[in-house]
DNA sequence: GCGCAGGGGGTCG
DNA sequence: CGACCCCCTGCG
């Protein structure tokens, strides 16, 4: 049955902002301008209407609590906003343009199978994958006459023989969600004993102990669906705007990860995963 | 028009 | 450091 709730006072709250900044694949833009998605057992739409924000949708819970903890509605984004736009111009005006990004609470195991497939790959196309993946692996909802699909478990997805993911269009990555799903179906490593994992060393080490996962998704997944905001994932993009601003090398391929790494921590402390986002979205759609 | 490099939110060997 | 699967883009 569908469900509703209303959100008021959104200043920090812009649905295009929040879908298009590049942290989600399952999200997409109704003509009139809301976006309907699926997540965990819920399919959602979301309108941005003067200061509220309109949910509704099929939810295994209340809508509101439900929503509350994915959008992260709790924690006061018009404070981080504040206390990073003093940190420089750049950053200014990047939060100015992004104003209404927030950082989502994913599901760990969604989002380290969608990072593994975005290695070297589009968004288009991680989109369309992921799209085939859950059409045949995971459990359909209907919702204003639509279907939807949701994200398959590891024991749903552990039925894919690796030519069953390549014929889903997944090319090489194929081997690597098999391996991946394997590793988590075997118990060699636990959703639950990453969740409690506080140190962010010791759990980059551990994701990055998947196959498929380097220190690039290893990031995304932690500062996506692990609320560590202090990780800085460095892709060509991040590279590209942090060499522009601070570091000014002729040769962006040049500029060390590392270096890198150290500027982000340095300027932006623990708060440069929502730095990196804003950053991000400002260079990539100006 | 059509064919062919070039490259995309990296990882692995 | 090059290859990797696939798809889309830009150029000749």
């Amino acid at each position: 049955m569908e469900q509703r709730y209303i959100w008021e006072k959104a200043n920090s709250f812009e649905p295009v902002h929040i879908f298009e900044c590049g942290q989600c694949f399952r999200w997409n833009k109704e003509e009139d301008g809301s976006y309907t998605g699926i997540f965990r057992n819920n399919v959602v739409n979301v309108k941005k209407e003067n200061n509220k924000v309109i949910f509704e949708g099929i939810c295994e819970d209340d809508i509101e609590n439900v929503c509350k903890e994915y959008f992260d509605l709790d924690t006061d984004y018009d404070m981080i906003k504040q206390k990073l736009s003093n940190i420089d111009e750049y950053l200014k005006a990047s939060i100015e343009y992004g104003s209404g990004i927030r950082i989502l609470n994913q599901d760990l195991w969604e989002t380290i199978i969608s990072f593994i497939i975005s290695a070297n790959n589009n968004i288009p196309r991680i989109k369309g994958i992921i799209e085939r993946i859950s059409k045949k692996y995971g459990n359909k909802i209907m919702f204003r006459g639509r279907e939807y699909y949701t994200f398959p478990d590891m024991n749903a997805l552990g039925k894919a023989s690796v030519e069953d993911l390549r014929a889903l269009g997944l090319g090489f990555r194929d081997k690597r969600i098999y391996e991946t799903t394997k590793m988590f179906l075997n118990k060699e490593i636990t959703l639950e004993e990453l969740k409690e994992e506080e140190d962010t060393s010791i759990l980059r080490d551990k994701l990055m102990t998947l196959s498929g996962v380097g220190g690039k998704v290893a990031d995304c997944i932690m500062l996506f669906s692990l609320k560590k905001y202090d990780v800085f994932p460095i892709d060509v993009w991040v590279r590209r705007v942090m060499n522009e601003l601070y570091i000014k090398e002729a040769d962006e391929n040049k500029v060390s990860k590392k270096l890198i790494q150290k500027m982000a921590k340095e300027k932006y402390e623990d708060l440069a995963g929502l730095a990196q986002q804003y950053l991000f979205y400002w260079k990539r759609e100006a």
